[in-house]
DNA sequence: CCCGGGCTTGACAACGTTGTCCAGGCTCTA
DNA sequence: TAGAGCCTGGACAACGTTGTCAAGCCCGGG
């Protein structure tokens, strides 16, 4: 058996040594090779711990690049969410990691930084990376983009808020129920005069909660006037000048519900600088919310939970689950400490 | 121009069409394709059209997995953390993403748990993946492993703490000078017995704010009986019963210097539920420590800043950038707010 | 002794893209 | 008008892996 002339003179490709090469140095073919790498039964002890001596002392690394290719399967999946760097969705990220390694596969991540462009740049960059799945916080609201993708058979789960213009699984809180009982828990507590103070109500979750603020108060049998409702851009300058706008006035608000954790952010700082005490109830739990004095109430929701059911619906999608489109809702919770329940102050 | 027998009969390979395809439909080469999808000159602008309407008709997207495997980079780089869930670390994976952005890159990341199995066993996971560039937050205190990986082009910087047993690029924060610096705080307002409760030594960073509470106290002469030391683990129990220890007695600590924000938050929970005031300074930020009563005095990292130096340090490496191994030190910032300024209760 | 069956092993094609190279048609100039 | 040179387009190999398939070997039974 001749040794061909371009293995005698082959010129150095490349740093990084392939099966090819192990196959050589071990003096076996290369499917070989293959198959103690892949675990594959079939291989003597013996032919296997040649090929183990052989990758070892190349130092090989199987490249997954090809495997890839080969398979057609990356065995990684893609989360799109608005930013990596808010506390918020820290834990849901987590959540969807711990998932997807518990399914072998890895998490490649970016930030929309609420831009829908980038949104949809990001998504479809990582469809062309052919990741098994997308889980995506969306930003923008016509998702239309994604149905050539998810027709291809990129499984797809929306998580936070739901698609625009797109049947597609999405895993929500509750949202409305969530702003209704923190309201009523400010009318339980003896406020008439409540304001909200929330986000752009094109935003889902936003519109969401002014309407399950409207829907408490009018249980309530409490009138809204158009003054005590501020749904826009949640940058602190606007918020301030909102809230001090709602505390003005001949009959000002007694209880403030803020929307977002930004929100009530912004309004703790605005309300710790002023004499008279103002009850607060915030959608989304602060860290150390339970060391201010007092406590600040909220209604939170479990971001890992939301992540982790995400996660959940799209291994099971990719597990073959079919049927419909499937909208999971799941429950918030009202976290009393303190802010809340105190009495108004007139 | 016939069009080739191929195309009436062909079987349906895949969902998904190929650069063959749209190549087919549009009458023209694979190559033309191709030019066309990358941008590349040559082409005139009724071949492209065809091209594009092809690629539209058939919903075509390039498969990358195929063009990282010709090309031989993934325009991806890897970043390893402990949890991505921490807070701490959130804008640093923001910060990453951000430089990787610039540069056309995606990011890929995962939590170690704190388990240096865990760690490498992801790092490795990356490295098939033939990431372009890999940025660790290092668990382990042995990273020899990553050495023929890095040997075989595999750019790695490590932030936060230093590689073990490896010489590799490493941006961190000044752990010595912060922690000197915010005990030196206490000192000045009058305060002789101050404890340290922080991580276990191994952990470089927690060594290292030990070592700069040590200097400190030497450098005022004062004296630093073993039981006023508390490394260790930074479970809420530990930590705990720790502080507990260190406040009774007849001779207890007046201030406390807590070796990270997990220890911070633990010891607030504790102090506030206590009547009599103790000095506190925390080693990292809080967020919401400013409306705390008093705010918290902390030596704040830039957690963005270590990220983005990283990933700047990283991109130059994959640009070309050699000469020996580099490590970077960021400065740390003491942000007076209250908490650190409380006199001596005795 | 021969044949069938099981086991191990390797040759080869294929995954979808990009780089190389060449062919053919065009324009421009002498 | 012919030849040189440029522009456009396509055939083909290569990237490193895995799936298919068949060959070679050893063993036992007829």
């Amino acid at each position: 058996m001749l040794v061909p002339v371009t293995d005698i003179a082959r010129p150095r490709r490349s740093a990084r040594p392939t099966m090819k090469d192990v196959a050589a140095r071990a003096g076996v073919g290369l499917k070989t090779v293959s198959r103690v790498v892949n675990g594959e039964p079939g291989v003597t002890a013996d032919t296997e711990r040649r090929v183990r001596d052989a990758i070892t002392a190349l130092g090989f690394r199987r490249n997954d690049s090809a495997r890839v290719l080969r398979k057609g399967t990356t065995a990684s999946v893609g989360l799109v969410l608005e930013d990596l760097a808010d506390p918020f969705y820290a834990p849901l990220n987590r959540a969807v990691e711990e998932v997807a390694r518990a399914h072998g596969a890895l998490l490649v991540n970016g930030s929309s930084a609420e831009d829908p462009d980038r949104e949809r740049e990001l998504a479809l960059a990582l469809c062309a990376r052919r990741v098994d799945g997308l889980i995506v916080v969306p930003t923008g609201d016509d998702h239309r983009y994604l149905a050539p993708e998810m027709a291809a058979g990129i499984a797809t789960v929306f998580v936070d808020r739901p698609a625009g213009r797109l049947d597609a699984d999405a895993v929500l809180s509750d949202s409305f129920g969530g702003a209704r009982d923190g309201v009523a828990h400010l009318v339980a507590h003896g406020h008439r005069r409540i304001g909200y103070i929330g986000d752009r109500p094109h935003i889902h979750t936003a519109a969401e909660r002014e309407r399950g603020y409207r829907a408490a108060m009018a249980a309530a049998g409490l009138p809204v006037p158009a003054a005590w409702v501020s749904a826009g851009p949640t940058d602190p300058d606007r918020v301030r000048a909102e809230t001090e706008r709602l505390l003005a006035g001949p009959e000002p608000v007694t209880a403030l519900f803020t929307g977002n954790n930004r929100v009530t952010v912004t309004v703790l700082r605005l309300l710790a600088a002023r004499p008279r005490p103002v009850a607060l109830v915030g959608f989304d739990d602060l860290e150390l919310a339970d060391l201010l004095s007092p406590g600040v109430t909220v209604v939170a929701q479990d971001a890992a939970r939301l992540g982790r059911t995400a996660a959940e619906l799209l291994f099971g999608r990719l597990a073959g689950a079919d049927g419909p489109a499937r909208r999971v809702e799941l429950p918030t919770r009202l976290i009393v400490r303190g802010s809340g329940e105190r009495p108004p102050a007139d």
